[in-house]
DNA sequence: AGAAATTTGTCCGTATGTATC
DNA sequence: AGATACATACGGACAAATTTC
């Protein structure tokens, strides 16, 4: 069978299916991925493809993957997927309230505050995650 | 031949490796990278890990590949880290690092970060709150 | 405690598609 | 048109971390 990958490239397309899955709710947060070679099998596609994929989805900050343990979504996105930087490595999103932070801006604890993160590396390697919260 | 990959894995030694050439100069800034082809041969690995290698180059900024052309080396970025050391009350402590965290790090669930909080306010109310996070 | 099974990580070789020169 | 270079995809093999029995 020849490669042929007219318009999107399957590894996209898996991908996007895969983020819909997440949306939705079929694979809810915190929960774990199908293995990869389940997938492979699901999808007719390589590993390698399959992981090709799941590495979009990593960027995205959608799921996240360790080592003989599988590959897990996050909290919290179901609902709220949105990624709004677009190479800036400026990630936006909406998270509750903790006690802490709660107090500190004067709410109660689960009021939806705005997180921006952002990443500075030094040499390629992480040098700090900074993460500022702001009421909406 | 087995695929020992003692200590680091190959593909991040490529990258250090060329990385290190574009920041002594040998590659300067505009010029392309040798052809993936061409890479791999003298790295005698396959294309698959140059092109793990480059995608990490890419990640930091430090190159930008166009198809069909090449892989460029970015005319230089060095652009330093900008501060803005707010004024009061910096708190710092010891945090685990979630599954989130880690993966930005490269480093294990769990392990320990330090934390910087601080707090911008305007009139006295919370403006916003920031986290800075790094490794001890 | 230890062995086996599972799962992700790395690496290879090959083939074909697509964009650029 | 032809050559060159990057992009996508497959399949196989072994390494390393985790979980399960």
């Amino acid at each position: 069978m020849p490669t042929p990958h007219y318009g999107q490239p399957r590894y996209r397309v898996i991908a996007d299916d895969l983020r819909k899955r997440i949306e939705s709710g079929a694979i809810p947060p915190g929960t774990l991925l199908p293995a990869e070679s389940v997938l492979a099998a699901e999808f007719r596609a390589s590993r390698g493809t399959i992981r090709q994929a799941i590495a979009i989805l990593r960027e995205t900050r959608l799921v996240a993957t360790e080592h003989g343990r599988g590959t897990f979504v996050y909290p919290d996105s179901s609902s709220s997927g949105r990624y709004v930087g677009s190479e800036s490595g400026v990630r936006k999103r909406h998270v509750a309230a903790d006690p802490e932070l709660a107090a500190l801006f004067a709410v109660k604890p689960g009021t939806t505050l705005v997180e921006e993160e952002s990443v500075t590396r030094q040499n390629g390697t992480v040098d700090a995650v900074v993460k500022v919260y702001r009421l909406p």
